[in-house]
DNA sequence: TCGATTACTGTAATCGATAACAGTTAGGGA
DNA sequence: TCCCTAACTGTTATCGATTACAGTAATCGA
C-alpha cells in the first residue's frame, strides 16, 4: 500500500502540500497529486491520522441485544445517521450484563469519538467513570444516576399507565404486570407506574401480580406461567417490553388460554408484525420512533462541540395503540385454580 | 492520558520494557511497571498499536439490513465470536445498495483485519476487487461470481423443492412464487429452485405467477397484491424470504384473503415470532442457526493464518415446518375475477 | 576466579499521517 | 523596477506504540 511519502515522491511535492490537498486546501500542484493519488491508487491511512489527530470518525453503540427489534431499529438509526457524517458504527451487545457492559465500553472508549449506550443498570460504574474521559456519551432508552448525560428517553409511567387505565375501562380489576430488572430505568420506572396507575384507579393491591422478568423472552414466559398458577389469576397482564410480550403470548398459546377472553395483555413497544399476530397486540408505542437517529444528532452536537450544556434530556410521548389482544374479562371473575406445586401464600378478598 | 512514556519515567525504566511488559514477557522490573499503571491508570492506544502492527482487532460486518431478525441474528452470532477472540465489530448497513456496499467496504477495509460481507448482488465489483487486497473475506447467505471466498450459504434450491412439493402434497397445482432480486444468490437460486420443482411435478407453467421482489417488506406485500388480482389466482405462494413474506401476509390481511383456506403460504426463513402469527406459519429453516459464528470462525481462521487454502463453501442443510398457514386447497379452483385496472394478459388451461 | 552463555534492558528507527514554523514564489501597487 | 504582501510550499517534530539491534548484567561450569 502506497503512503503519502510515495504519493508527495510520485507528484514531486512534500508530503505537507500533499496532506493539504487531501485537506481540501488550495495547492498549486494539485494536478499531479491527484495523479499521483490515482497512479499509486493512494487512501490515506485513517489509523495514522487518527493517532495524529486525536479523532477517530467512529462512534461506538452499546445495547443489551441487537436480535430485540426494538434495538435493532434503533442501531439502524444511529448507523444511517453516522454515514451521513462520516462515522463508521462499532457495536457490541451487552446480553443485559453489566459486567460484559463494562468490558465493552472500556473496549470501544479508546477507538471512537462518541459512544451510545443503553445502560443495563442505574448504578452503572462503567458508564459513571466515563463523565471522566473526554468522550461524550448518550444514553439510550435507560438511564443513570446522574444528570449529567443527554439521554433519550420515554414517557414509561404515562405508558403503563395508558395500559392499565385501558384495561380498566374494559371492566378489569384483577390487572398483573410483568415487570423488568427493578435496576434499570424502564424497569423501574414502569413498574412504578403500574403502582400509581393501579393506586389510582383504586385497585386492590395484590403483591403477586408483580412478577420482575429480565426482558428476555423466557422470562416473559415463566411469570407468565407463574400468574396463570395463581390461585386468584388476574384476568389482564400489562407486559414492561416486547420480547416479554412475545414469551408471554407463547406460555399463553402453550397453556391453551384464549386471548383476549381469558386473559387480555397489552405490550410495551409496537412490533412490526404486531397486527400479525394471534391475536393482533395491543401496546403501548414510542411517539418518535426514530430514536436513533434522534440519540446519534445529540451525540454529533456534542462531538462537533456544538452543544456543551448540561445533559439533556427528551423524554418521548407514548400512545396506545388498541388492537384486539384486550377485551373485557368473562363474567366469572374467578377462576378455578389449577392443582400446581406451588401453594397460595396469600388469598386477596375481591 | 498517560501515555508508555510516562509510565517508563514512572517505573524508571525505558519504554522497550513497558512494552515487553504488556506483551507478557519476562521483565525483572515488573512490579514497578505495574505500580506505574496502576498509579497513571495508564491503557494502551490501541490506535498507536495499529499503526505499529498493521493489526486492527476488530472485524467488519456488512448486511443488507440489520433490522431484519435473519440479519440481526447472523450479526449477534459474529459479535460474539468476535468478542471471544478480542475483535470488535464494526457494522455496516447496505440497504440492498451495491452503491452503498461499496461505500461500506472502502470505508470499512482500513480499519478492520477481516470483512464479513452478504453482498447484494453476486457481480459484485467492491467485492471482486477485495481479493486483490490481504484483507480476508467471508461470505455469507449471498455470493459472488467467484470462487475464492469462503462462503456459508444454503441450500436454497432444496429448501424451495420441499416448499414445492409440500404444497403439491396438499394437492396445490396453481402455486406462486414471489422471488428475491435475480442479481442475488438467494433470489437467483432459489427462483431457479421454483422453476425446477414446478417442473418436475409437472405443473403448467405460469409466468405470471413469478413476481420479483427486492427482499423487503414493501416489495412482499406489492407482489401478494398483484397476485391476488390475477385473473387466474394461485393457490399457494412460496415467498422468498421472511421480510417479504410478512408483507404478503399483511397484504393478505388487508385484502381479507383467509390463510390458508383461499391462500396457502410458505415463507424462507423461521421467524422466533412465526408460530405466534395469525395463522402459525409454515417455513423452510435452516439447519444451523448459528451461521453467524461459523462465518466468524472461518474468519479468524484465515485472519489467523491456520487456513489458507482456497475459499471454502459451506451449504446449510435446510428443513420444512410445517405449521398452519398451509392446507389443500379450495374445491372450487377457479376464482372470480375482482374487477382490476389489470387486464388479463394471458389465460392459462387447467 | 574467569569466561561463556543466557537473560534482560535500553537506544533508536519506524509505522503514516498532521501541522507549526519558516521559507519561497507570485502578484500588485508605487 | 522594486518592495511588500499574500499565497503557497517544504522541513521537521509529533502522535504512542513496537521491535531490531546493541549493550549490560546475571548465571553457570570449569
Amino acid at each position: 500500500m502506497a503512503n503519502i511519502q510515495d504519493v508527495a515522491d510520485a507528484a514531486g511535492v512534500s508530503t505537507a502540500s500533499v496532506s493539504r490537498f487531501l485537506a481540501g486546501q488550495k495547492v498549486r500542484t494539485e494536478d499531479a497529486i491527484r495523479t499521483a493519488i490515482k497512479a499509486l491508487d493512494y487512501t490515506p491511512s485513517i489509523i495514522a491520522r487518527s493517532l495524529k489527530t486525536g479523532r477517530h470518525n467512529a462512534i461506538g453503540v452499546v445495547v443489551p441485544d441487537i436480535t430485540n427489534p426494538f434495538f435493532a431499529g434503533l442501531v439502524r438509526g444511529i448507523e444511517d445517521q453516522a454515514r451521513v457524517n462520516g462515522y463508521d458504527v462499532i457495536l457490541g451487545n451487552s446480553d443485559e450484563s453489566p459486567t460484559q457492559e463494562e468490558a465493552l465500553v472500556q473496549a470501544l472508549i479508546k477507538r471512537v469519538d462518541g459512544l451510545i449506550v443503553a445502560p443495563i443498570i442505574e448504578e452503572d460504574q462503567s458508564i459513571l467513570s466515563l463523565s471522566k474521559t473526554s468522550v461524550p456519551v448518550v444514553l439510550v432508552d435507560r438511564s443513570v444516576t446522574s444528570t449529567n448525560y443527554d439521554s433519550v428517553l420515554v414517557d414509561n409511567i404515562g405508558g403503563i399507565t395508558l395500559a392499565v387505565d385501558h384495561l380498566v375501562a374494559l371492566g378489569h380489576t384483577q390487572i398483573a404486570f410483568i415487570s423488568g430488572p427493578f435496576t434499570s430505568t424502564p424497569g423501574r420506572a414502569r413498574h412504578t407506574g403500574y403502582v400509581i396507575a393501579t393506586a389510582a384507579r383504586n385497585l386492590d393491591h395484590h403483591p403477586e401480580f408483580v412478577i420482575e422478568g429480565d426482558f428476555r423472552e423466557e422470562s416473559g414466559d415463566a411469570a407468565m406461567r407463574q400468574l396463570w398458577n395463581l390461585p386468584t389469576r388476574p384476568t389482564a397482564v400489562v407486559v414492561a417490553n416486547n420480547l416479554m410480550t412475545i414469551g408471554a403470548l407463547k406460555a399463553l398459546r402453550e397453556l391453551d388460554v384464549a386471548v383476549p377472553a381469558q386473559m387480555s395483555i397489552v405490550g410495551f413497544d409496537d412490533l412490526s408484525f404486531a397486527e400479525l399476530l394471534q391475536p393482533p397486540l395491543t401496546v403501548i408505542a414510542r411517539g418518535d420512533n426514530d430514536q436513533g437517529s434522534r440519540a446519534a444528532t445529540l451525540l454529533f452536537g456534542r462531538i462537533q462541540g456544538t452543544r456543551t450544556r448540561a445533559g439533556e434530556v427528551t423524554t418521548l410521548p407514548v400512545q396506545l395503540i388498541v388492537r384486539q389482544s384486550t377485551a373485557a374479562p368473562l363474567a366469572t371473575t374467578s377462576s378455578t385454580p389449577i392443582s400446581s406445586a406451588t401453594t397460595p401464600k396469600e388469598t386477596t378478598a375481591l
